[in-house]
DNA sequence: TTAGGTTTAG
C-alpha cells in the first residue's frame, strides 16, 4: 500500500519503518548523493488543496519542515504528489502529522527563490513506486485505513464581547493600537540569600485589539524572548492569540500573558497572502482558519478607519507626529540620555532639518554611503527608553520608527526654522522603534523604490577624496549649482537628426508649414504651471484628448455596482477559481474574487490576475498593491462584464488604465482565459485591452512652451508620453518621487524668478504643421525627438 | 513582577 497511515505511540512510531529504508537529512537532499532506499522525514507544515494538472492528474502539494533542523534558515521542503496517490493523501493528511517519503524523485524547486524553502522538491507517485507513511499522534485509527478520519486538536476561539474574568481564551483580533515591544523597568527578584538580588526584565508589548462584535480589548505581552512577542509592523494587522490570560483591570477586561501564550500574526490587507508571523516552530493553522482571517479583513476594510498611506519624508509638515518607514544608514551617541539615528526613505522633505552635531569618530555606518545621502538622509534623536534598542540596531536596517515628533525649532532670532526629529522618552501613542525583517512587504517596495533610484555606484567612490566626492556628487540637486551646469550646457538633448543646422525663431514664424527645424533657444514660461494639470488621456484612435476622470466618479460606479449580486453560476470555471465574501455590516454587501488560473495552477500574487465584483475603491486599492492586475467586473446572466468605461476597465500597480468610451466595443471577459492560456502570460494592458475589445487612453503630459531666442518668441507645444521627462505620464500622478523629479526638471529648464540672460538654453526639434480654424489655416508647432539631459532629471 | 494606550517639553 503506497500511502499508509500509521500511529505514533509514546513519542514512537508504532509500527517501525522497513529496516532497508536510510533517512537522509535535509542536507543530503542535493544532486551528487545517492537516494535509493533513502527516505526524508517531516512534519507536514502546510498543505495545498488538491487540484488537477493540464492532463487531468490529480496534484497535491504539501510543505514539510525538518525536525531535527531548527537552525537553519531553509528547513521546509515542497512534496509534490502526483496521481491517486495525491488523492489519497488529500484525505488524510493533516498539519502536524510526521509524513516519512521514500522512493523520491529530486528535482530543482523552481519556487525555491520565492518560497525560502529548500532547493530541491520531492516528487512522488504510485507509478515510481513511491512510498508515504503518515504517522499521527491525534487519530487513533487502524493502519492503512483511509476512511473518514477526525482531525487535529479544535481550537475554541471566543469572540472579545463574550470575554469572562480568570479565564484562559483561545481569540482573534485587529490591531487598533501597539506599542511595539520594548525593555521594561524590570524587577528586583529575591533569589536567594546567598546570591541576593538580581533584575528581571521582560519585554513588553501592549496591543488593543478589536473584533466584528465592535468590543475592545486591550493586552499586556509580557516576554524575556523578544521573538515570542506579536510581530506586529502596523495598526490593522490581525493576530491570533492562544491561552492568553483575561482579567478585570479598572472595571475592564485585559488580556495578560499566561503559560503557553503563543501568537500568530497577520497582515490585513485583503488580498494579501496569509502568510502567519510566528516564533513557535510548530503552528496549527487550517484551511478554516485562513477563511476566518479573510473574513476578518473584509470586515476590517469595511468597518475600520485606517490612517491612509503611511508619511513619507516629503510629507512630513511641522508640529506632526508620524510613523516611518526607513532604512537605518549611520548611528551615533549623543549623551547618557539620546541617540542619534540616521535614516531615509528615498523622499527629501521638503522644509530645512537639522543636524544633529556628532564627533566623526562617533559616527558609524558606511561613510561613503552617508556622503551620498547627505541631502536626503534626515537625523532622528531618540531619548531614554529607546536608546538601548537604537544602540543595538545594525546599520543597513529596514526599521518603523513609531510616532517621531516633527519639531518646528527656531534660530535666536526667529529669522530661520528648521525641523527636528525627535522619538521622546517613554511609549505614549506607541513610541518606539520596530526593526522589520526583509520579507515584510514594506520593506521589499521601499528596497525597490531605493534601488530604482540608480545611485552612484559607491564602489569607485573608494579612491576618492572629499573634495572629489563634494564636486562628483550631489545626489539631490542642489539647485544653484545645477543652474551654473545648465548657462553652460544646454537642459535639453536631442534624440536624432544631429546634422541639421540650427534656425532662428523669426525665420521659422515667416516659414509656411509643415516643416521640421532644429532650434536653440530658452524656456520663458510654460503652461500649465500646476504640472499635474499637464496630465491627460489621448486616444489614438479618434485622436481626441480627455481629462483624467475623478476618483470619485470610479467609487459611484462601484457603488452601482454592488446592486447586481455575484451570479455563483459564474464561479469556479476551467480559467479561474473563485471566492466569495458577504460583509458582516448592515449592508451585507457580497464580494467575489476570481482569480485567474495558468496551467490550471494558481499563480504567485504577483503575477495573478484577479477580477472582483463588488469591492469598494479601498479594497480595489489594496488587492491592486498585491496581484498583478485586477479588473473590476459585475456578473450578467451568461458571463462577468466590465464595468461603465467611465472607471478604469483594469488597476495595475498604482496606474489605472481607461478605455476610449467612444472607440470601444467591449467583449465578454472571457476572452480573457485566451491570454491565460499563453505560456507565460505577461498581462500587458495593451494586450488585455486588446482581447477585452477596449481602445487604451494613453496618458500623456500636454504642455505649452513659450521658446525665446533673441529673435522672436513661438508657442510649441510639448505631447509627450515619456520621452522628454523619462517620466511615464501613467505614474506620475500616483508618485511623489516622479512627481518632485518632474518639477525639478521645469525648475531646471525654467528657473523661477531668473532674468532672461540667466535661463539655460535649450536644443530642440520642432514641427510646424497646419490647422484649419473656422475662416483660414493656423501654423502651430509640437516638440519631438528631444529629452531632457540626463544629468538634468 | 514588569504595564495597565492617549505624545516631549531634551
Amino acid at each position: 500500500m503506497p500511502v499508509q497511515l500509521l500511529k505514533i505511540v509514546k513519542g514512537k512510531f508504532e509500527i517501525p519503518l522497513p529496516s532497508h529504508l536510510q533517512k537522509q537529512s535535509l542536507e543530503h537532499l542535493r544532486e551528487g548523493f545517492d537516494h535509493t532506499n533513502g527516505y526524508f522525514q517531516g512534519i507536514v507544515a502546510l498543505s495545498y488543496p488538491l487540484t488537477k494538472l493540464g492532463d487531468g492528474t490529480d496534484f497535491f502539494k504539501v510543505v514539510l519542515q525538518d525536525m531535527d533542523d531548527f537552525c537553519s534558515r531553509t528547513n521546509s521542503i515542497n512534496v509534490l504528489i502526483y496521481g491517486k496517490m495525491a488523492e489519497n493523501c488529500a484525505k488524510v493528511i493533516c498539519h502536524g502529522d510526521t509524513l516519512v517519503v521514500a522512493e523520491f524523485k529530486l528535482a530543482k524547486s523552481p519556487t525555491a527563490k520565492e518560497d525560502g524553502r529548500h532547493n530541491y522538491h520531492l516528487e512522488v507517485s504510485e507509478e515510481a513506486g513511491s512510498v508515504i507513511y503518515i504517522y499521527t499522534k491525534t487519530r487513533p485509527t487502524p493502519a492503512s485505513e483511509t476512511a473518514s478520519l477526525s482531525v487535529a486538536p479544535k481550537y475554541v476561539y471566543t469572540s472579545l464581547n463574550h470575554l469572562k474574568d480568570g479565564t484562559v481564551v483561545n481569540l482573534y483580533g485587529i490591531v487598533k493600537f501597539f506599542k511595539p515591544p520594548y525593555l521594561s523597568k524590570g524587577t528586583d527578584v529575591n533569589i536567594s540569600h546567598n546570591s541576593g538580588r538580581v533584575l528581571v526584565a521582560d519585554y513588553c508589548s501592549v496591543v488593543t485589539l478589536v473584533d466584528p462584535s465592535n468590543v475592545k480589548l486591550t493586552c499586556t505581552l509580557f516576554n524575556g524572548n523578544l521573538d515570542s512577542l506579536p510581530k506586529i509592523y502596523k495598526v490593522g494587522d490581525i493576530v491570533r492569540f492562544h491561552r492568553i490570560k483575561v482579567r478585570e483591570y479598572n472595571g475592564q477586561m485585559q488580556g495578560v500573558t499566561s503559560a503557553g501564550f503563543a501568537s500568530l500574526t497577520f497582515d490585513g490587507s485583503v488580498g494579501a497572502p496569509v502568510i502567519p508571523r510566528t516564533s513557535s516552530r510548530v503552528y496549527t493553522f487550517t484551511d478554516e482558519e485562513q477563511k476566518i482571517i479573510e473574513e476578518l479583513r473584509v470586515w476590517a476594510a469595511s468597518n475600520l478607519t485606517t490612517s491612509g498611506p503611511p508619511a513619507k519624508l516629503s510629507d512630513v509638515q511641522p508640529m506632526m507626529f508620524f510613523d516611518l518607514t526607513c532604512q537605518l544608514i549611520g548611528k551615533a551617541k549623543v549623551d547618557g540620555s539620546s541617540f542619534l539615528l540616521k535614516v531615509w526613505d528615498g523622499t527629501k522633505c521638503p522644509y530645512p532639518t537639522w543636524k544633529v552635531p556628532v564627533e566623526a569618530r562617533d559616527l558609524e555606518g558606511d561613510k561613503v554611503l552617508l556622503h551620498q545621502l547627505r541631502e536626503v538622509t534626515v537625523d532622528i534623536l531618540v531619548y531614554d527608553n529607546h536608546v538601548q534598542l537604537a544602540k543595538s540596531i545594525k546599520t543597513g536596517s529596514f526599521l518603523r520608527i513609531y510616532s517621531i515628533h516633527a519639531k518646528q525649532a527656531y534660530a535666536v532670532d526667529k529669522s530661520v526654522s528648521h525641523i527636528e526629529f525627535h522619538l521622546h522618552g517613554g511609549t505614549c501613542y506607541g513610541r518606539g522603534i520596530g526593526v522589520l525583517p526583509e520579507s515584510n512587504l514594506d520593506v521589499k517596495e521601499l528596497k525597490a523604490f531605493l534601488h530604482s533610484m540608480d545611485l552612484p555606484d559607491s564602489q569607485n567612490m573608494e579612491s576618492m577624496s572629499s573634495v572629489e566626492l563634494d564636486d562628483t556628487f550631489n545626489y539631490v540637486t542642489d539647485l544653484e549649482s545645477h543652474l551654473q551646469r545648465c548657462q553652460q550646457l544646454p537642459a535639453t538633448v536631442l534624440t536624432d537628426h544631429q546634422d541639421l543646422k540650427n534656425t532662428e525663431l523669426k525665420a521659422i514664424l515667416n516659414s509656411t508649414a509643415p516643416k521640421h527645424y532644429r532650434i536653440r533657444a530658452k524656456l520663458r514660461t510654460y503652461k500649465p504651471q500646476k504640472l499635474y494639470q499637464s496630465v491627460k488621456l489621448h486616444c489614438s484612435k479618434c485622436n481626441s484628448l480627455q481629462e483624467i476622470p475623478d476618483g470619485d466618479d470610479f467609487d459611484l460606479i462601484l457603488q452601482g455596482s454592488t446592486i447586481t449580486a455575484p451570479n455563483p453560476e459564474l464561479h469556479n470555471t476551467s480559467w479561474y477559481n473563485s471566492v466569495m465574501w458577504t460583509t458582516q455590516d448592515e449592508k451585507q454587501r457580497k464580494i467575489a474574487i476570481h482569480f485567474v488560473k495558468h496551467d490550471e495552477m494558481l499563480q504567485q500574487p504577483e503575477d495573478t490576475l484577479l477580477m472582483i465584483e463588488g469591492g469598494t475603491l479601498k479594497e480595489i486599492w489594496k488587492l491592486a498593491e498585491r496581484f498583478k492586475c485586477v479588473i473590476p467586473v459585475r456578473s450578467t446572466e451568461d458571463d462577468l462584464e466590465l464595468l461603465d468605461l467611465s472607471a478604469p476597465f483594469l488597476l495595475q500597480g498604482n496606474v489605472k488604465y481607461y478605455g476610449c468610451k467612444q472607440c470601444s466595443t467591449p467583449k465578454p471577459v472571457k476572452s480573457l482565459s485566451s491570454i491565460a492560456a499563453e505560456q507565460r502570460p505577461a498581462w500587458e494592458p495593451t494586450e488585455i485591452a486588446q482581447v477585452l475589445g477596449i481602445e487604451l487612453l494613453q496618458y500623456v503630459f500636454i504642455m505649452k512652451f513659450t521658446l525665446v531666442d533673441g529673435t522672436g518668441a513661438l508657442n510649441a507645444y510639448l505631447f509627450d508620453y515619456e520621452k522628454f521627462f523619462q517620466i511615464p505620464a501613467s505614474e506620475i500622478l500616483t508618485n511623489n518621487f516622479l512627481q518632485q523629479k518632474m518639477q525639478m526638471a521645469m525648475n531646471t529648464l525654467c528657473p523661477p524668478g531668473r532674468k532672461l540672460d540667466d535661463l539655460p538654453w535649450l536644443e530642440c526639434f520642432i514641427k510646424s504643421y497646419n490647422v484649419r480654424d473656422a475662416m483660414k489655416d493656423r501654423v502651430y508647432y509640437q516638440i519631438f525627438d528631444t529629452t531632457v539631459a540626463d544629468d538634468v532629471v
